[in-house]
DNA sequence: AATGAATGAGAATTCATTCAT
DNA sequence: TATGAATGAATTCTCATTCAT
């Protein structure tokens, strides 16, 4: 047909490659098949890309550009710990029930495929939020909002880790599986999510010790 | 005396294909080269195994029964729920430092291919602790050594996430990188890390509100 | 206007055709990249040519050309075989130096790819100089001037063997390396290529046995 | 089938492969042809040959052995000469007649494509010819058997100039075409062709001036 | 008429799998 | 029974050619 491509086949090409990369990974997924997919021919994709590892990388650029901007959203504003906390799993629950592929490109380079990945993306994409998170923390230690006797890097990392499973179970086929395992049908009920995970975070942060408890 | 060579020849071959796999994940890693380095031929390999997937399955199943047998030894026992988290958390530290290519299998089946593994294992691999972590807090609820506004399932869950995500960051490339980039050069503390990690958990588990402490 | 342009244009085309074809052979040039390097576009290039092969042909036909065009101004003139002969040495020292290209096309079609081009340019373009130099020679011999025991056109073969190497010894990679091998840094100093070439070429036109010269 | 590939096979292989770039090129020759017509699978080809380059250099270096081993069967010996001249142009013919391919192989590297293996081969091949031809004639200058004012390496660049050609003459498509342009069908007939071809050499090498012919 | 992006057949190369020895 | 060379389908990538603009 040789119609030129337009900005949209452009980024139809990027989204069929980002939805076979997420399926079959970076060996299995096939150029000629993604082409085909996308309507338009191989030749097309290796005039824009010098080769698949380089379409790879732009797919997985799209994915990360595309997260990143949804994390913006919710990372802005003011709001206490908790409250931002809240704001980012519901955004989160909202946002992985239509992008799951992007979430789960990423899942792809945190997994297997050598080093090259890791060195090349984790300072990038990690460095930013580690920094906002840490912020909040060493904040609202200051503040007496939560306790003081703790790492604030390391929480920052706990939390982040929380939040980084919860976005996996939502949109990768293992760690569903693997929440259902543990949660069973409500893991379905975004609700319920939301206010046990804010619990468990709330009392994470929070000085106390046990005994206090149960003097009380 | 064939069968006894073969025995050690054919733990050598699945131990070989673990690490290729590890590396390379299912796709990229190559059976030729597997044989090879394992010092068998190829046809000995597709002697016991149909095909380069079942293989795979193999070396996956061995994976997995070592990670199910370090974790029923720290398991067992009567201890508290916090001892018991300790012990774990101390137990996959001295683990991981040998033994992260079994991990990083569980990593590759975790992440990308397809739900093949996810309906495949999930259930198989996730139940048993996803039970035991359970009935633990159902227990320490009723004894009241932890909170009970919680449900027990939904902190399993967060629980496990959060033993999980230390491990892959013990173990995967792009884990570790990240978790450096959280923790800094504080990530190598093996002791730093139980600490915190017992201080986040502990409080996770702990009922106090935030005010409580502060009108203290 | 647009005529004018295209007439220049397309002996860049040409020119830029050549370069490429002499440095990479008909299979190895690239259609694209000469009309790039051109500054053209592939399209103009398929209205003027209707193929790759039939663009090679055009180029070459330009180079023989240009080679005969050459041949003509040296061949004319009623000087004497040997003078003749000088006049060519020199023009074709000359002329090597900057119109490698076009002898290095004429290189092209003298090697491998198939009967094709021998068919189709041999007579074409060896049949005039083949018909000259038999003639100079036949006239020599009926004069008295060289030797009349030969047959003529077989000297006007070797004749022509010893330029055409000469030729190619200039401008191809392979037989200026050979030269070298041969002459080593004399194979610089045109002056002296000529002397000995033309030692060679008047003894081997002279009729003068072994004796007679010894007897002396 | 799966047969072993014998030493035969492989020979076949590479006489294969010498058909088909002597045919076509070094780029245009195609390794799934030369397999299938050597009657064997790409795989092995690959498994032999690193990639189609060396595929490529593996031809070659067989054709100059070839070609190498039949010029010492010639060059050897105490010969003058002439006589070592007659010798050679003999043991052309009769090689030319069978073993075109080997000698296209050499045409082919002289030609066009890059300096690629002007840099590689021609030190390594004309390096021997050009110290013997040199040597042989810089003792017939000693010995009074030839004149004795010229340089004996540009006469051994001539030498070979004229072997050469008749060798491409004899084998290669283009080079023969113009042979018979030239000798018409008395290039088919051997004995005039050593006989010319000798006249020709013995004369150059011969010291006469024409004066001396003439004052006859 | 000119452009040059798009096309897709075709070429090089890999690797899971087979099977003669 | 074990071997590992051989197989060839499948995959990546190129480039001569087309045709919408």
């Amino acid at each position: 047909m040789l119609k030129k491509l337009t900005e949209e086949k452009l980024a139809e090409l990027l989204e069929t490659g980002i939805a076979e990369f997420a399926e079959n990974g970076p060996t299995g997924a096939n150029v000629n098949v993604i082409a085909k997919k996308a309507g338009i021919s191989v030749g097309v994709l290796y005039k824009y890309y010098e080769n698949k590892e380089a379409f790879f990388q732009a797919c997985l650029n799209r994915s990360l550009g595309v997260l990143e901007s949804v994390l913006h959203d919710v990372i802005e504003g003011e709001d206490k710990l908790l409250v931002r906390a809240e704001k980012m799993i519901r955004a989160l629950q909202r946002y992985s029930k239509e992008n799951s592929n992007y979430i789960k490109m990423y899942n792809v380079i945190t997994s297997g495929n050598g080093k090259k990945y890791a060195s090349l993306y984790a300072a990038e994409i990690e460095g930013m939020t580690a920094k906002i998170y840490t912020g909040f923390i060493e904040r609202a230690m200051k503040d007496g909002d939560i306790r003081n006797d703790i790492n604030p890097r390391f929480f920052a990392f706990f939390f982040d880790n929380l939040l980084m499973m919860l976005q996996f179970s939502y949109c990768c086929d293992y760690y569903t599986e693997r929440a259902k395992v543990y949660c069973g049908e409500y893991f379905q009920d975004d609700e319920q999510m939301v206010s046990e995970l804010l619990k468990f975070l709330e009392s994470a942060f929070t000085f106390c010790r046990t005994e206090v408890v149960h003097k009380k």
